[in-house]
DNA sequence: TTTGGTCTGTCATCTGGGCGACAGTGCAGA
DNA sequence: TCTGCACTGTCGCCCAGATGACAGACCAAA
């Protein structure tokens, strides 16, 4: 596909050069988290940069009304932290880790005099974050244009797209475990809603779940489903009687 | 107040200094358009950047379903098209002229050299993607945890700080002329519900519009509404016995 | 092995707001 | 001055999905 209408994340570390790297490394410190730590949270100063070196954490925003919405997840090798950095606001945006983690944690004006000698890598943090914005856009449109089913369509095919684990040939594991609650937070609807969806997709053989985490039984039946509503709804409701895909 | 629920806008161009401006003017050159123009279109190749110097263009995304989502819009002095700068990709989203306008076009490779060569620069990038990041995390929160109506208001209290000319203590203009269907694009909605929602704050005497452009009557009670919306609908069904807004 | 907490699955109910429809307004160009 | 097109205002219908409720599954710690 020449353009995919999910927008590829960008790796910042990865791309950076080894002695750079090292560089990088020696600016800051390491500090653990235990799952279900805040790494930071809203309203707090945003004096750091963090660089996650194991485990997992996820950035969202909170509404005063107690709903959440999941904004990206970060691995081991990603940065982040960073939108407050520049002007060196508070936090606006929450980060928890979803299991136990180590990151790397840079002073903010250090990172940012790191950035200002070397052109290269701040030429990474531009793209870094054009990614996110697109991203970020991206939610926007479906969460606007999109019914509860194929938003969590979209999500699980850029989820696999990023961080699965391809089994066979039309087979991918996506071996992060997620709550129903946290489905919900990232596609914008509620727990039940979500849960619904998801067993629609699993009575359709689309995909299973094992131990919190999604095995795509069916990446081409899936992305068919978002692509070309009409034939996939055709495909699976040949397949099974049950028809709950809706037509369009 | 502290900490503004609403996300601060970053200027680019005001922030350089003037020699810095000078050099980036000799990188690129000027080009007009006419009301209604595209600047550039998704999928067209992402190959410059563009500082507007008159009028005023919308960035915004469009989905496959017709539905148009505006992110954001740029006045005289900022800068655009960034976000596929780093890796040279294609459009992700479309931007329209709202008005006659012109801009200074730059190669994207030129605007590259220059903030490797600027870290300054750089930094204001970097500065300026946070805020558009931070600004569509807020439309988001707003999207999933906001009924039609505080999201206008919402919108309102956000280009009234960006955009508004104070008239008196409380009055402000917003003389960005607006239709309906642009506002319901930026809040997600339809047009038919943004007119609804927008009369009905018109009869409670918060804002008039004159000729597309909305002049706001009563700034403090608008906030009122989304800040503290029990004693806000209190208020005003005190005055009127309409009780359009809800209590929360 | 029990217990408590978190997570899942699935109802029945209610409603915000999407959608189509259509009449009215007003500007811009002939 | 006329004509057409783009925008506004409002209604009624209808449904996707939010909400609340509750029973069962699972797991980790005691």
């Amino acid at each position: 596909m020449e353009t995919p209408w999910f927008v590829p994340p960008s790796d910042f570390l990865g791309r950076l050069s080894g002695s750079t790297r090292d560089a990088l490394y020696a600016l800051g410190h390491r500090i653990a988290y235990r799952k279900g730590d805040a790494v930071f949270q809203p309203g707090s100063p945003g004096d750091n940069v963090y660089i996650l070196t194991q485990g997992r954490i996820k950035i969202f925003a909170l509404s005063p009304v107690g709903r959440t919405v999941i904004l990206w997840f970060c691995f081991p090798g990603e940065i982040f932290g960073l939108a407050e950095m520049a002007r060196a606001g508070r936090r606006e945006v929450a980060s928890e880790a979803c299991a136990d983690s180590e990151a790397l944690v840079i002073p903010q004006f250090r990172f940012k005099e790191f950035l200002q000698r070397d052109g290269e890598a701040a030429m990474l943090v531009v793209d870094l974050l054009s990614c996110r914005l697109r991203g970020l856009a991206d939610m926007l449109l479906n969460l606007t244009s999109d019914d509860v089913t194929t938003r969590l369509v979209k999500l699980l095919i850029r989820l696999s797209a990023r961080y699965g684990k391809p089994v066979s040939d039309a087979e991918t594991l996506l071996d992060i475990s997620l709550t129903h609650q946290e489905i919900a937070d990232m596609i914008g609807t509620t727990r039940q809603s979500a849960s619904t969806a998801l067993n629609a997709l699993k009575r359709q053989g689309l995909l299973s779940v094992k131990k919190h985490c999604i095995h795509i039984q069916n990446g081409k039946m899936l992305e068919d489903l978002v692509t070309n509503p009409v034939t996939a709804a055709a495909q699976t409701s040949a397949g099974s009687s049950l028809q709950i895909v809706r037509p369009f």
